[in-house]
DNA sequence: GTTAGCACTCGACGCAATAGAGTGCTAACA
DNA sequence: TGTTAGCACTCTATTGCGTCGAGTGCTAAC
């Protein structure tokens, strides 16, 4: 705990501070800091450091005869120094809650891979703020575990394709009535054949010929399937957004303002912003957090982001953000997804958790710090 | 026009207020009326006629010194026998924006019967109320077009259905992987013979042994891969729910107050009171339109619902609702709400919209009132 | 039956006075 | 030299009050 600029007194009434608006969400003055934080100094002596703290700019005033309320510089001091994160998440979740986010886990399979979606929505009930995820690795990589064409009636057929995160993708194709069931599934085994293993920017057009030779059927008749599957794939490429938990801005008192609300529940429809947001910070494989206008969507200046990458056995599962005003409770949020990456990474076996102990203890090596 | 109680007069002058709050959300008074609508009345006249009106019910004044604003009573007149439909959706949807409509109901396919949901976000779009859009029937009278259980990796496999609204439902089986991939395909083929065409109340656990027999695979290896077919069964009689444009509930004056809003937009997100307030309606073929108290959920008094039910074919595709606050503009939400019947039922091919020629000219025979 | 006129009611708005929280500064103190 | 007590000052939030205006209900005249 050092800093070219601040000495240890300095840091521990920062963090009091900090500490104290995440807390209240009111700015605080140097008598709260005096009374409720054991300094063993007097409110003036407080003070003065306070009014240093501002010229240094960690702190601001909203008003002449208002406490101080951290700026980014000073939240980003706090997060990458001075915050504790031990028993920050303050309550366990139910056995119950536990049992239900591992059976569905288990057992639902969907668009995106349910895993991150399930883990999605438990961070947003552990840290009460907004939780958006991105689906898998959506860069090509990855890989095929199996491809099937479905007949479903006369010109009509369904391809289905999954994928190593084990979601699943189908698209509906409109052939050629001549092609029989028969025919449609001597297609798919070939192009299973061919695709499983690969990965998904690996498959090309030159395959139709190649499918065409192996099953004797037209080339022309053969394209609307050919299309199909290649419908699947584009899907694949495609990333997928989950957000949950929306409502919980309206929680905060910074967004009591319809207008302001309005505004953020807006951009966090806008899947291609979302998107943008999370993977911007998804390159790190550890936690990255950006604090308000370190994000670069316009009116998500007062927000904050954290997000964590989630792999299990090399396979990028995709990446999981929190978004919650800048004063939001960074231990907690930290905390919480740390929490689930130990559920994911540690197989798919949820067991009851131990506590925090797991979590790191106090400075944090782990957080990346971007930009 | 006539009614037990109103004579012509009062009628139009009940019209022409709550026309005019519809319009400005705002409590109007006698002079309003008499300068706005070319009554040929005086507003004293019409002040008398008012206060008839209240003590009869159908208006109410938020205080002494304010204009009238309908009561439930007031509505329900309205919509029964008032309002006028013509030409009011205002606007037409750009080409554009039909032709996106066009591409994505044709060549989506998805959990939910992609029609409706894409269905769903053009009301949303036409009326600037929030839609809530219900799958199909989801009683068990859907037909199974298609099943197929697709082998995807040793000891994985995905159950694949495909029902008659095109929808699709999946499921991962985790299977003994003594079961080769091309016993998994005679199972398969097997079930789908058995199946296809059947209803999804038809079918019933007895078919274990029936599959049993004809394919030589030991009935306890069969287990999995049975309950993953039925787990796809359970999901397609789940009915299934999508919300677009909550977030206009914020834009509407009447919840302003960030505490309102956060309580709609919480009821919202609760899937099950919605599929039960949507549900309720869909009873009759026609529009329902429910008034403020008239739906039971708790929280919703100061809202409106008016749901359409659409087939195409004789097939259930499914239910469109839109909320919004009690004064909603109930001819736009209702000259929306058949525009896209017009749209789904005659064929998926949409054309260029030919004006609201094709709506109702007055009265409507056609609202069904509930309750 | 309709209308003009008028007194009355009640919320909305603007303004000034007040209370309270917190600061910065100065002077005294260890 | 660093710390603290005291105090004047600043600024916001709240409250109370007077005014304005929209709209009503009632009465009397047409």
């Amino acid at each position: 705990m050092a800093n070219e600029e601040l000495d240890y007194r300095k840091m521990s009434i920062l963090k009091a501070v900090i500490d104290d608006y995440i807390e209240t969400q009111e700015p605080v003055g140097s008598r709260t800091i005096a009374k409720k934080y054991d300094m063993g100094l007097s409110s003036a002596t407080i003070r003065n450091e306070m009014a240093d703290l501002e010229e240094l700019g960690y702190l601001s005033q909203p008003h002449t005869s208002a406490g101080r309320i951290p700026s980014e510089k000073g939240y980003r001091l706090y997060v990458d120094k001075l915050m504790k994160l031990e028993d920050k998440l303050g309550f366990e979740p139910t056995a119950e809650e536990l049992e239900d986010v591992k059976v569905r886990m288990q057992h639902e399979i969907g668009e995106m891979s349910d895993q991150i979606r399930v883990a999605s929505e438990l961070v947003s009930r552990l840290t009460e703020y907004t939780s958006i995820a991105i689906s898998g690795a959506a860069d090509g990589t990855q890989r095929i575990k199996a491809l099937q064409v479905v007949p479903v009636e006369p010109g009509k057929a369904l391809a289905v394709i999954v994928l190593d995160d084990d979601s699943v993708k189908n698209a509906i194709i409109q052939h050629d009535k001549a092609i029989s069931p028969e025919t449609l599934m001597k297609v798919s085994t070939h192009c299973n054949l061919l695709f499983a293993g690969h990965r998904v920017e690996e498959i090309s057009m030159n395959m139709i010929n190649s499918v065409s030779e192996a099953t004797g059927v037209a080339r022309t008749a053969l394209m609307p399937v050919i299309d199909g599957i290649f419908e699947c794939i584009k899907k694949a490429a495609d990333t997928e957004v989950h957000t949950e938990g929306a409502v919980k801005f309206l929680s905060h008192p910074e967004f009591s303002d319809v207008g302001k609300a309005k505004g953020i529940l807006e951009l966090l429809n806008r899947e291609d912003l979302m998107i943008d947001l999370i993977k911007e910070c998804s390159t790190s494989d550890g936690l990255v957090i950006r604090i308000g206008s370190e994000n670069k969507i316009e009116g998500l200046n007062e927000c904050s982001v954290v997000t964590a990458t989630y792999s299990v056995n090399g396979v990028k599962l995709g990446t999981i953000g929190v978004l919650g005003p800048t004063r939001m409770d960074y231990p907690r949020v930290v905390a919480a997804l740390e929490y689930v990456r130990k559920r994911l990474t540690g197989g798919s076996n949820l067991e009851a958790p131990e506590g925090m102990a797991m979590l790191p203890g106090g400075g944090s090596a782990e957080i990346t710090e971007v930009k």
